[in-house]
RNA sequence: GCACCCGUAGCUCAGCUGGAUAGAGCGUCGGCUUGCGGAGCCGAAGGCCAUAGGUUCAAAUCCUGUCGGGUGUACCA
């Protein structure tokens, strides 16, 4: 390592330990640039660019180096030899979490209600920093989790039995293609119910306690296809969307009774009663105070959060155990994981919050609650009809990577302000921009008539485009260890830019160099679509 | 009320373990196409990084106040 490298010349120029961090300068002034000698200083009691030059004397007599110089107030600017340079083209990502176990959930809509472009984000969201902990070396575990019991239910119920009216038959005849859709208005039908009439709040709330105990034969028939037919459906858009499958599906239904049990065996040491309910005291940990068990005996949510600990443990037995939710529940789960670590102190930190923005529409905020649903087919079909205007052909592999894209750039944690037609417009900083990069460094590939050699030198007009190929392993380990997958998005579009500057001005195949910049172009397309692997988009051959 | 998050170009966002002229996309304006896929490339305009202080050789980045916005605040999930 380089900063080593350095930091021991440090330690013997000036018998000091300091931690030397490297940085990527603008290109006028290396590959590599440090502030250490501005750094030390003041402990030194030297003028900085005292002590830069000192220690540039030493760097230059590494054979790496092809270029020390010291700039400004005191930086230290390193340029790299070039087969240095290129090493860093072939240099693998470090499996820095090589060992660890992990289980990550990666989807979670709950079944009897729609799912919206909310849940199409949080499954992006998971699903790529499951890539991101499999690419840093770890074992992960994908699983899905579901609120299969609860007031969400009973409100389904209710619309559903009556829809039955007694007769299961004419739930059970539902087109395979209606059943969204169905199953949509069936949940808001009884979530308007249950607003706006007494008498059916009373019964949905006894629908909703039939969630864990059903009282009639229809009940359970109708309550088993319908969420038979929720996973089908959330299962079938996952895919759709790109993401990897799941190795288990975990429910609330078995994480309940875990989860109340746990409560009730933690009292009074974690958990205490008040007002007949089992709670925690949050407020004392960063979070608020939560009722875990309610006063009628009924698990909870955090109740069969902590259950769902259990089970996974049981299962895969995680190192770390991810759950990425919205923000909105931060201190919920910052409440739950401190119980939890009460609970179990030798599990304590090991289940880790990951919270996300929330996707608004230009017109606002989206939520199955009320009418202003966006369907992810519908997404789908916006996208298609806007690639196929362009001439363009679209399969589901192709709008999953716009779609993806758009969600993965921002920063985690900050909201997605989804504006339809910039999502689907597929110039600058987009899916489409670097799918459709990969596909057209693929055909200059097919185009070459010559054997391409792996580039043993750098021409002048190679430089930009060698530096950031050289980047890619340095952003990888950036983007594992924040799990931030916005750091791939932005590193592959500065990558495709810089190969449109070159390939702009430099001709491939019939050029005198072709072997040369084949094997640049080479490198650049196994680049592109490694990046793009992690953020689980397609990198076509064509498109 | 209290807690947490946020405020960077007209819009949407990067940059924040402090460092050299604050970046990108979209939009606007102006160029480039007789060559391998123009979904591209080049250029211009556009910023007292909300605001007032503080720490530092150095602050968009750290600390404090103020203003503005968002989220959460037990028996929903």
């Amino acid at each position: 390592m380089m900063e080593t490298t350095i930091s021991t010349i440090i330690s013997r120029l000036f018998n000091l330990d300091v931690d030397v961090v490297l940085t990527r300068p603008d290109p006028q002034f290396g590959d590599y640039a440090t502030n250490v000698a501005l750094q030390l200083a003041k402990p030194l009691g030297k003028s900085p660019r005292e002590i830069a030059e000192t220690i540039a004397n030493e760097l230059r007599s590494n054979e790496d180096f092809s270029e020390v110089t010291v700039a400004g107030p005191g930086f230290i600017n390193i340029r790299l030899a070039d087969s240095a340079l290129l090493a860093l083209t072939k240099k693998e990502p470090q499996p820095s979490r090589a060992g660890q176990t992990v289980a990550i959930e990666t989807n979670n809509p709950n079944p009897f209600k729609a799912m919206h472009i909310g849940h199409a984000f949080n499954a992006v969201l998971g699903d790529t920093i499951a890539n991101l902990l499999v690419v840093s070396g770890a074992k992960v575990y994908r699983v899905s989790y579901h609120g299969d019991v609860g007031l969400h239910v009973g409100k389904s119920m209710y619309s559903l039995l009556r829809y039955a009216d007694g007769d299961f038959s004419k739930i059970e005849s539902i087109p395979e293609n209606e059943r969204n859709s169905f199953m949509s208005k069936m949940y808001a039908e009884g979530s308007k119910a249950y607003k706006e009439d007494e008498a059916a709040k009373q019964e949905i709330n006894d629908l909703a306690e039939q969630s864990f105990e059903p009282k009639s034969a229809l009940y359970i028939q109708i309550y088993d296809l319908c969420k038979k037919w929720s996973f089908e459906q959330i299962d079938a858009i996952v895919a759709r969307l790109g993401n990897q499958p799941t190795v288990y599906r975990f429910l609330e239904s078995d994480a309940d009774h875990r989860g109340v049990e746990v409560v009730k065996q933690n009292v009074p040491k974690v958990f205490h009663e008040s007002d007949g309910a089992l709670i925690f005291k949050g407020s004392e940990h960063g979070a608020f105070d939560n009722a875990f068990v309610a006063s009628s005996g009924r698990g909870l949510y955090a109740a069969r959060d902590l259950g769902l600990m259990l089970l996974k443990n049981e299962q895969f037995h995680p190192d770390f155990s991810y759950i990425v939710t919205a923000e909105e529940q931060r201190d919920y789960f910052k409440g739950v994981i401190a119980a939890a670590g009460l609970v179990w102190p030798d599990q304590k930190d090991k289940t880790v919050n990951i919270s996300t923005g929330t996707v608004k529409l230009s017109t606002g905020k989206m939520s199955s609650r009320d009418g202003d649903v966006v369907e992810i087919a519908w997404l789908f079909d916006e996208f298609k009809k806007a690639i196929e205007s362009r001439g363009g052909e679209a399969d589901d592999e192709i709008i999953a990577g716009a779609l993806r894209y758009q969600f993965l750039k921002v920063k985690i944690g900050s909201d997605v302000i989804f504006d339809i037609n910039e999502a689907v417009s597929l110039t600058g900083n987009t899916g489409s921009y670097l799918q459709y990069a990969h596909a057209r460094a693929r055909r200059i590939l097919e185009k070459a008539t010559t054997d391409f050699t792996m580039p043993s030198t750098i021409y002048k007009e190679d430089y930009a485009l060698v530096r950031k190929l050289g980047e890619y392993y340095e952003m990888v380990h950036v983007a594992t260890r924040s799990l931030e997958p916005h750091h791939i998005c932005n590193y592959l579009f500065e990558l495709a830019q810089e190969f449109n500057r070159y390939y702009e001005k430099n001709q491939v195949v019939g050029d005198e160099k072709e072997a040369h910049r084949v094997g640049l172009v080479s490198l650049y397309a196994d680049t592109l679509r490694a990046g793009l692997a992690i953020l689980g988009i397609h990198a076509p051959e064509k498109m």
